[in-house]
DNA sequence: CAGTGGTCTAGACCACGAA
DNA sequence: TCGTGGTCTAGACCACTGT
């Protein structure tokens, strides 16, 4: 692997400038006009290298002030299901959400998750993930009205970045949620996301869309959360593929999986 | 939402081209300066607009050819534990998979994942999976060959395009895997992925780590699956995440979540 | 207001594919 | 060989930030 582009020998160099020190923690870089005849790049080729080491946390832009050296945070995780007791908060990095919550009418495609009809009145909580003073993940839980009624008061207190306070309330509320499905997929950031995440908009990001039911098949709550992609994980664990199958082997050769 | 990026206009007034059938499936596009001069726009801006509708599996460049429009297909599906007996089978679009085993000796980072010495043997499982003629993922499965020695042959059919078939293998070798872990992340797809996956370099993917575990610890097996992006998607169940918890509520009310 | 990053352009050169 | 997409450049103009 030989790195032939040239952008991203551009960002090697500058990740060598940081780690050796040339840039310090904190500092502003040279303007990108600067830079780039420095480094004799085009401005577009230099700035490709830039959005390089913003997505892996080294730097971080600001619009009409500058490009400063971060320190890069040890990345966000989800982990839904993970109570197997291991100190995942070890990981505690100063998470500070910011939670807020407001009553919506479910558009189309909200309707069709929670599968209620249109205009049906829903809870809508917005958590906002910060990590020193850069976001990094938003959380959007919603939960018709009909299903907790007036229990859907204000969060009391924030336990996790991702709306999983809602369903201990809906516990509380004799809402017993059975199954939880996550559907997970990579993309480029919105214009909307990159902002609020300070990003841009050719960052990618992990989307996420949860769906639990309860026991009578339900939907009682849907979420839609959105991680920078760098400095982000989901994890899941998962049972036995197999649990105890004798494998009837009807050899066909070549591969037409399905 | 105003959509004020150029690019994103540019890609709208294409969409439009292809589904009022301006272009029409299988068609090959004008050149990039021709139609960047057609549009008013300068070929970078045409080339962003291209990306966005190659990402959404509207069109397919080939270097020194050209830009043809293709038919999107329908997200590809990781669904590890999914056999609830719903026909996900339903999903079938004649994905084709090819198969290549090698044996190769554990890197740092492999063998770090496998909980191996470096340089330790392993079976290397490489499926490459097309849907058509695009390739849309690639799984990487590792499994040291002192968990099943010789019993690591050819697969003998091809029933999944995860490398499920080779946690068969070892089931049938005696070893029983008891729970499996998964991490996913988003990010930009490695020039060697864009190469093998048939997208840009700008194009995002989903990466997904996993390991498996028998009942005493030992990593029995390690993958490492890349898919596109967009048309492509994850899927995980989870039982209630509070099984019968008594929530004790002591009342902190703002958030430091961790 | 001056300086910064955000976006877009015109044009050059290269690598690849088809004839 | 020639036309295509892939990469890079120099320069322009705008939007935002801080003074």
């Amino acid at each position: 692997m030989t790195l032939s582009l040239r952008y991203q020998q551009i960002a090697d160099e500058l990740r060598r400038g940081i780690t050796t020190g040339t840039y310090k923690l904190g500092e502003r870089l040279p303007s990108e006009d600067a830079l780039a005849a420095l480094l004799d790049v085009g401005r577009p080729t230099l700035r490709d290298a830039l959005d390089v080491l913003q997505a892996e946390g080294l730097l971080k832009k600001r619009h009409g002030s500058g490009t400063y050296v971060t320190r890069p945070q040890p990345p966000v995780r989800y982990a839904p299901g993970a109570r197997t007791g291991q100190p995942d908060a070890a990981v505690h990095s100063k998470i500070r959400t910011t939670l807020s919550v407001t009553s919506i009418k479910a558009g189309v495609k909200l309707a069709s998750l929670l599968h209620v009809p249109g205009g049906t009145p829903v809870a809508k909580y917005r958590y906002l993930n910060r990590e020193g003073e850069v976001a990094h993940s938003v959380a959007h839980v919603h939960v018709p009205q009909s299903v907790a009624d007036r229990d859907l008061r204000q969060i009391r207190e924030v336990r996790s970045p991702w709306g999983e306070d809602v369903l201990r309330l809906l516990l509380r509320a004799g809402v017993h949620v059975e199954t939880t499905a996550q559907r997970l997929a990579a993309r480029l950031a919105t214009a909307e996301e990159a902002k609020l995440l300070e990003i841009t908009i050719r960052t990618p990001v992990l989307s996420i869309e949860r769906v639990s039911t309860d026991a009578g098949g339900r939907v009682v709550e849907a979420a839609h959360l959105v991680l920078r992609g760098e400095r982000s994980e989901a994890v899941f664990t998962t049972p036995a593929l197999f649990p105890d199958e004798e494998a009837a082997d009807d050899g066909t050769v070549d591969g037409d999986a399905d």
